[in-house]
DNA sequence: AGCACGCCGACT
DNA sequence: GTCGGCGTGCTC
């Protein structure tokens, strides 16, 4: 009897052991401790076999088998194969990081094996929730144990944020009990103690026409099927998403709900919390490694419950998963951008595919991707296209730069315009996308230009902390005094950044506060729940912010939405950007007027006549995306062709370009007749990034099969290139930006 | 990846 | 004489 074990380590091969003295049948997906050279590994079992290719004495026999159940089911090791395969991934370490970090390092699932209920006394049923006023924390142990009249386990109540001390405390007071449960934990006993309790603890809003049409379209078959819901800012896709969920949890279903990265706010939750009497988990990188790994496990035996997450949530062991829902489709943050390279969103739709679930993705500006499989009807199209709350749209104008007095980056009627507006008593959000207080630093006399010592990136001025920053590495040096070429005095800064123009807001308008919202001023893990609060009182306030105010919050007394410069995004390399920018600009004009009172945007640019700006203009995103879509169509680009790049780098430039054109020599071989198209090798956009030369490789082809089948042929023959072992080199497939 | 082995240069 | 630089090779 052979182990067949998959370890993390970039190699494509799996390992071979001899079992564990007196073990016969051990199930795939169990974790196992092995020898491997000098030191010792956790791997998956992935089968079993009875003969080895290995010669007998090289095999070394297994230390340890560490799960009696594995922590991968079928269902993840079938998605784990097939995400290897898709993403040309070692499946050691795809496996790897389909686990919470807890388990990879090897800890032990027992985190699970508490037994204990908890549940309310008599006397804790029948007290008030202000006799708890002076302890937020037992306040909302009290508030859920309530709910659950008949008990929760401790895990699921840890799952929930509840801490145990908080849960004691009850215990100490009288108010709650803790009975240890000899049963095991299966989904069946979760769900006789749920079974009683009531579901939906909240009238469910009425859905209007729009929203009943499309609620009822998606409701028709439980069965495989991708849902898009095409529905403009405000038109209340949440409700819909929320009515499908309560359709599945009532079938004694769990849900998943995948949302970006950033915009994963309190608000989000708390919607759903306050809807669902139903335990709801969440992942995501504020939540501490022991409780995440307790919520992964949670989600193996909790039905029906909710998952909400970002892009690793995919992962996660739903055993009873009845729908899939992925809020804003078309976000970058879904893709994972180093390591292993892989889309939360097209693995979503392989899971539901594979479960024979339905899926929705929505999204006020679908990507063109998604834009691309409605239009060959793969996918289902459902709009939404009314304001569901009875607010009005934002009116939008653009402001013609070349015609106007800029001070900071700023037009006088648009210093006028937040005037106005502020003296209403109203709120005003500036959008900038770029940090720090401004992007160049210059010599009058010479002309240099602070650059950064291991990229090809322009220094950015940062004038509270008082240094250069690179925004590519980690580089950040003190501001000269002089310029480093020449020694004249005579320098000064180019251009602006949110730092600066906070500065210039803060001597306009000196009694009202300006809040800076950007990365610098958000690293503190509370500092956005602070702000949010702040601009959620609805005081008059300048907010300044990059792309992060364009996600997830909004702001009712917000009314008057400016993007400062959105040439930047109009005029770069990058096929995708104009697509990026549109949606951008969506996202942000949504952050104007979601109450009752009308919002206005105002859009800066020295090119009023861009016919893509234009064509935004009209507010009609599928005019957009038909237009994007034509233009790919025109020069062969993605959704239109399939990309894979493979990007090498080093400290030698030399070694980069062998690399990749031994690869692509390989490649050129081996395609014969296929569909293939190889471009470069090519440095990169960003020839140098922290120190290392960067090229890449890109392989089109209008087919994906034939170009995946002729990536894969080589693959084998790339690993022996010598140069392979001397470059940090990676495979990307469907890459997102080509820098 | 991570670790050992091995073969050259500059130090007590 | 040896400490340590990182090139090369191997992991069932």
């Amino acid at each position: 009897m052979i182990l067949r074990i998959a370890i993390p380590i970039p190699m494509y091969q799996i390992f071979e052991y001899l079992p564990p003295p007196g073990l016969q049948l051990i199930k795939p997906g169990v974790r196992v401790k092995v020898p491997f050279g000098h030191r010792t590994m956790i791997g998956i079992l992935i089968s079993q076999v009875e003969e080895s290719e290995i010669a007998s004495e090289k095999l070394k026999p297994t230390y340890e088998i560490l799960d009696e159940s594995p922590v991968l089911d079928q269902h993840q090791l079938k998605l784990g194969h097939w995400a290897a395969e898709y993403y040309f991934y070692p499946l050691g370490e795809t496996l790897h990081q389909m686990l919470p970090g807890l388990l990879r390092k090897g800890g032990s699932t027992s985190i699970m094996s508490n037994t204990q209920t908890w549940q309310l006394t008599e006397v804790g049923r029948c007290t008030d929730k202000s006799t708890l006023k002076r302890s937020e924390r037992q306040q909302n142990a009290w508030s859920i144990l309530k709910a659950h009249p008949n008990g929760l386990h401790q895990r699921t109540l840890i799952g929930l944020g509840i801490d145990t001390k908080a849960l004691s405390a009850l215990k100490k007071k009288g108010l709650a009990q803790n009975i240890v449960q000899e049963v095991p934990n299966n989904i069946d006993n979760m769900m006789s103690l749920e079974k009683n309790s009531q579901l939906i603890i909240e009238p469910e809003l009425t859905l209007n026409a729009e929203q009943s049409k499309v609620f009822n379209a998606i409701s028709m078959t439980n069965h495989f099927k991708t849902h898009v819901i095409y529905g403009i800012t405000g038109s209340g896709k949440t409700e819909v998403y929320l009515q499908l969920i309560a359709k599945y949890l009532m079938q004694g279903k769990q849900a998943l709900v995948l949302v970006p990265e950033i915009s994963l706010t309190p608000q989000t939750i708390k919607r759903f919390e306050s809807r669902f009497n139903c335990p709801i988990f969440n992942l995501n990188s504020r939540v501490a490694q022991k409780t995440k790994a307790i919520n992964w496990l949670n989600t193996r035996e909790v039905s029906p419950c909710i998952l909400i997450g970002t892009r690793s949530s995919v992962w996660a062991p739903l055993t009873k998963l009845g729908i899939i829902i992925i809020d804003e489709e078309h976000d970058i943050s879904f893709k994972q951008q180093e390591g292993f390279l892989y889309s939360a969103r097209d693995l979503a739709i392989f899971r539901a595919k594979m479960l024979d679930i339905p899926i929705v993705l929505g999204s006020a500006t679908p990507s063109i991707e998604t834009w691309e499989n409605l239009r060959k009807s793969r996918y289902r199209l459902h709009q939404l296209t009314h304001r569901a709350g009875g607010s009005n749209k934002p009116s939008i104008h653009l402001e013609d730069l070349r015609k106007e007095k800029c001070k900071f980056g700023l037009s006088e009627s648009l210093v006028k315009r937040i005037s106005n507006q502020l003296n209403k008593g109203e709120q005003v959000l500036l959008f900038l996308n770029r940090r720090g207080y401004a992007p160049t630093l210059y010599c009058n006399d010479c002309g240099w230009i602070a650059h950064c010592e291991r990229c090809d990136a322009k220094l950015t001025f940062h004038k509270k902390s008082k240094h250069l920053k690179c925004h590519y590495c980690d580089y950040q040096t003190g501001i000269p005094l002089s310029c480093i070429k020449c020694n004249s005095l005579d320098i000064s800064t180019q251009g602006q950044g949110t730092e600066k123009l906070e500065g210039h807001l803060e001597s306009l308008f000196p009694e009202i506060p300006v809040i800076r919202i950007d990365r610098d001023t958000t690293k503190s893990k509370s500092a956005i729940d602070d702000y949010v609060a702040l601009i959620m009182k609805g005081k008059p306030c300048i907010l300044i912010g990059t792309q992060m105010v364009a996600k997830g919050h909004h702001f009712p007394n917000v009314t008057l939405v400016a993007i400062v410069n959105i040439d930047i995004g109009l005029f770069s390399s990058d096929f995708r950007s104009s697509e990026r920018t549109c949606q951008l600009l969506t996202q942000v004009s949504g952050r104007a007027g979601r109450s009752t009172k009308q919002g206005q945007v105002w859009i800066q640019t020295r090119h009023p006549n861009h016919p893509l700006l234009r064509l935004w203009m009209t507010n009609d995103y599928p005019a957009v995306a038909d237009f994007l879509l034509e233009e790919r169509e025109l020069a062969q680009l993605p959704p239109c062709s399939f990309m894979i790049l493979i990007r090498a780098e080093s400290v030698k430039k030399s070694l980069c370009d062998e690399f990749l054109r031994t690869v692509s020599q390989k490649l050129f071989a081996l395609k014969q007749a296929s569909d293939l198209t190889l471009l470069g090798p090519a440095t990169a956009p960003m020839e140098r990034k922290a120190n290392r030369f960067r090229m890449q490789l890109l392989l089109q082809s209008a087919n994906r099969a034939q170009l995946h089948q002729v990536l894969n042929t080589a693959l084998d023959e790339i690993n022996t290139i010598p140069a392979a072992k001397s470059v940090r080199w990676s495979i990307d497939v469907d890459p997102q930006n080509l820098i």
